[in-house]
DNA sequence: AAATGGAATTGAAGCGCTTCACAATATACA
DNA sequence: TGTATATTGTGAAGCGCTTCAATTCCATTT
């Protein structure tokens, strides 16, 4: 920078408000000093201006499970909202281990980044909230933390939304497929789905908890279904996953004596490519991954920007219903 | 740092021996250090540290497309191998688009990282290998660039693998599916198909080009070959991706008078999700894509250690074949 | 007891930038 | 013409750390 400043023949100082603070500096400079750079290939010390600065201008997302795609929507929305004020976003993956979610948090903060966005494993609480250090921190996801903004999805509206579509179309037999101690959204969406059963006259519900949330699983549960007598299968199914909705509808399609959707109308949950590779695409609960991210993003923003002033939020997103043809044919 | 070193009754000097060169320190002193450290919650900043030192600990990943799971299989294998030496990984997202990706490698050079990793966008050339401040860089998934290492898979060999083993369950009547003209790697993967059919007494290769290599494509040729009276079927599909096999699969196995594999064995490429949750899980080849990560950090690693006596080298792993259901009943 | 050498410790000199009090110059007004 | 007010530009003082020459301390050796 030394030498820029000389090339140009202007101060140290100068050659610093050309590249922060343009207005403060007079137009013929300002092209002076920016050919010098070009000339020189100048480029800036990060670390240096972090250090001189107290902060930098990088935001640090630390992400649970990066193959999780909807992990992988927060960060892209996250990131376009942080182009606007032209801030740079760099990841970090937990993958799902506890002590690398922890050493990234570090990380972030000893790089003395402008804020963190995290979105953490199951059970974070605010410990991850370290009292010294204070770096601006919104946590994405998770809904139950004090002492810091939060954004999450409303499971249980969800929830609701789904066996509202399938009660909206006539069905009346519906059936949980997923286990609500597994996970505290299943538990919400099921909660949903009771509502939305218990508003209804002359509906009924059936909970069929399976092991976890896998294709395979969803495989297991269509062969249970399509073995019983026709009169006790359900006719209608929310399944608390994608990967669970796509097992059943792999068996239960494949069933010559049953026909999706007219007997039997599935829904999902998530929207995963999985839901919309299906032969028969499946009805699901979009989660506004993207959207997530991006409120997460301004509310950080606001909070870096206002650190006194700013008062925690925790904002809750609803879902939204995609309906394809596991529930209506076309 | 000033206050742990009082506090321990130490230099400032010898602070930062022990958090770096704890051998040149006393044990004793260690321990009082780190109990001042404790007491005081220090946490060391980077940016000084980077600044002083003139370089970080830290190693950037630039990935072409976070929503494609080969690349963060990537991503993952490379972190493992820097855990190792205690090295922290950050990624950035180029989403597909050639400015972010610039700006993503300009962030992490201005950062004065260790090191960068790039899996590129296609069609990256050596300009990505700026001039001025050579931060090591290595380019993973392509191997055809000078001046830097070079981490690639062999996907002529991988579609030799696919073709051979469709070949040795007996197929002589092989059509390859894909667009050569698509995309490079496509191409590559059918000259291994073409080789292997030369090889091979009796065997014929048909070429059927498909706009894409999305599960659509693949309905749409499964289609077209239903319809082909039986003689004139192949026996044996190659498909240049798992979604495009997964097509083939849902149309050609819901048609009674074809038995996969039987009458038609297929075979997918990349070990997808999509793959392996199919009803009739799909025969692909894999990538090695953690391997990619961990070789490319290996060398990495190295040229940084070793910046002068380093020479570049052009790595190229082998594909494995997976095989299932859609080409072997178990 | 003096001499020798290695280990442990010290502290000052930067690393490359931002900031800010101050100086210089330009513009406005009476 | 002189004074007040903006507008630009200046450069020195750090930011919190690493490094390294210099110093101190001790255990050995002679």
């Amino acid at each position: 920078m030394e030498d820029v400043a000389k090339r140009a023949g202007v101060a140290l100082g100068t050659v610093s408000n050309v590249i922060n603070q343009p207005q403060k500096v007079s137009r013929a400079t300002i092209d002076k000093v920016q050919r010098a750079i070009a000339e020189l290939g100048f480029v800036p010390n990060r670390a240096a201006r972090a250090l001189a600065a107290g902060t930098s201008n990088t935001i640090g997302v630390v992400i649970a499970d990066l193959s999780n795609s909807f992990f992988v929507d927060m960060a892209r929305g996250a990131e376009s909202i942080a182009a606007e004020s032209s801030i740079n976003v760099v990841l970090a993956n937990a993958d799902m281990r506890r002590s690398k979610q922890a050493a990234n948090l570090d990380l972030f903060r000893q790089e003395r980044m402008a804020g963190i966005l995290l979105a953490p494993l199951p059970g974070a609480d605010g410990s991850l909230l370290t009292g010294r250090n204070r770096t601006p921190l919104v946590f994405l996801n998770d809904a139950a933390i004090e002492g810091a903004c939060t954004v999450s999805v409303d499971n249980e509206y969800g929830g609701y939304l789904a066996a509202s579509h399938l009660l909206a179309i006539g069905r009346r037999r519906l059936l949980f497929a997923g286990d609500p101690a597994q996970a505290v959204p299943i538990a919400d969406r099921l909660r949903g789905v009771e509502r939305a059963v218990r508003e209804t006259a002359g509906a009924s519900l059936e909970l069929s908890p399976t092991p976890e949330v896998q294709a395979d699983d969803g495989r297991t549960l269509g062969f249970a279904i399509a073995h019983r007598p026709e009169s006790e299968r359900p006719d209608g199914i929310v399944a608390a996953a994608d990967l669970l909705a796509l097992g059943l509808v792999q068996i239960l399609g494949a069933d010559a004596s049953i026909r999706i959707p007219e007997d039997i109308a599935i829904t999902g949950y998530d929207n995963n490519r999985a839901a919309w590779e299906s032969l028969i695409p499946i009805t699901t609960i979009a989660q506004p991954g993207e959207q997530i991210g991006a409120v997460a993003m301004a509310l950080l923003l606001e909070e870096i920007r206002d650190p006194e002033g700013h008062e925690h939020t925790h904002s809750v997103l609803e879902p939204t219903l995609v309906v394809r043809a596991s529930t209506q044919r076309t």
